[in-house]
DNA sequence: GAGCGTATATTTACGCCGTAAGAATCGTCA
DNA sequence: TGACGATTCTTACGGCGTAAATATACGCTC
């Protein structure tokens, strides 16, 4: 296919087809198959041409998880509901790269973020959270979602061990009753939860003087 | 200090020598300073010998998520004095070994903590709790928990790029107040609201004697 | 045009890594 | 004693991230 490449010879590549590549490769082969040389490969240039687009492994593993942050905000309408969609919809972006999640540790804040991050507080303000208590309300929704979508990929229906019936009988018949299998609800009812928490810890409930109902 | 090996004399090593040795070089050197050949070197032993003990680098690893989970469950109290305690000896639990959180994806349920689980699950369930949304309730804290300490050890103090004041006085204001600076009250209020959260949803608010009907 | 600096790519090489294969030594039991 | 299994070391292979040096091509000034 493309001509055999030559020293000086330009490809033509930018940072951001470079971290494209990166996100299809690990995505395809997962994180351990993402190399630098088997990314050169991928796009027709030898490994040490990639350091001229990132400083070195680290950064472009960086530069993944903030591209996936990027496209995760999104606001609009009540608090409640600005949140909930906020949450589904990282949650969703998370689940079609789910190779990168090992090292997605925290939001990282970039200029790209900060105006919705910025509404989302605006949001939260108006609706009589404290300042501290909305930062920190964005913050708790946030690190769950990434905990809850970690376990989600991790694990495809359950590998839990042998269970003795009459030592953990409550264990034993919330799986026999299907609980905890759709990961979705789980995750919405979690998420319900935090929300109701927040406006009762941070506005006594006025929150919901619109009447937004918690879920469903 | 120890003779030079040669083959076939024996070190005397167990399995949970080399875990615990594993778990010590992890949190001195960071999880990429576990190597085998390190690890080895620290048990006064060839990299190779290890492999008598251990599969594999991966069954190590999975090992030391197993060992963390294992020494954290605790209960007693009321359903909420028991989930807060948990998520906070969780909490502890992790931070005391930083460099293994990358590669905590989930809770490893073995038989050594199935006994916390069933017994958290019966105080759940005996405070009006739906079954599955006990154990859903028990999941959504954990992951949280997780998620929350991941992002606590990523960073020290913080790293947030210039921001406009005029853009995101929010942003700017919250910052300035020193808002979300306290990373362990930040874990209390956001448990905190999980759990009011659960209460709410799950049973009505306060044990469900007025037959509220539960989610689901 | 000619000449030259700069950006872009490659080549080569070094020291790590996980681990497969096989040889060496030990304790134990017949 | 001799055989055997358990334990350890030695050697080796392919792959990794990346430092250093080298080669090519484009864009600038004259």
């Amino acid at each position: 296919m493309a001509a055999k490449r030559t020293r000086g010879v330009r490809a033509g590549l930018t940072r951001d087809q470079v971290l494209d590549a990166a996100l299809a490769l690990a995505d395809r082969e997962g994180l351990a198959g993402l190399t630098m040389r088997r990314l050169g490969a991928e796009l027709g240039v030898e490994a040490m041409t990639l350091y001229h687009y990132v400083p070195n492994k680290t950064a472009l593993v960086d530069g993944l998880v903030e591209r996936i942050f990027t496209t995760a905000y999104s606001i609009g309408g009540t608090w409640r509901e600005a949140l909930s969609s906020y949450a589904e919809r990282l949650r969703s972006t998370l689940l079609e790269h789910p190779a990168v999640l090992p090292v997605i540790v925290r939001p990282v804040v970039t200029q790209a973020t900060l105006d919705a991050v910025e509404e989302m507080l605006r949001l939260l303000v108006d609706a009589g959270f404290p300042l501290g208590r909305a930062l920190d309300s964005l913050n708790a929704l946030t690190l769950f979602v990434i905990g809850h979508t970690s376990a989600e990929v991790a694990i495809g229906p359950d590998s839990s061990p042998e269970v003795d019936p009459d030592r953990h009988p409550l264990m034993v018949a919330a799986v026999r009753s299907g609980a905890g299998a759709d990961d979705y609800d789980r995750f919405r009812y979690a998420v319900a939860a935090m929300l109701t928490g927040f406006d009762e810890l941070s506005t006594g409930g006025d929150g919901r003087r619109d009447g937004t109902r918690p879920l469903h």
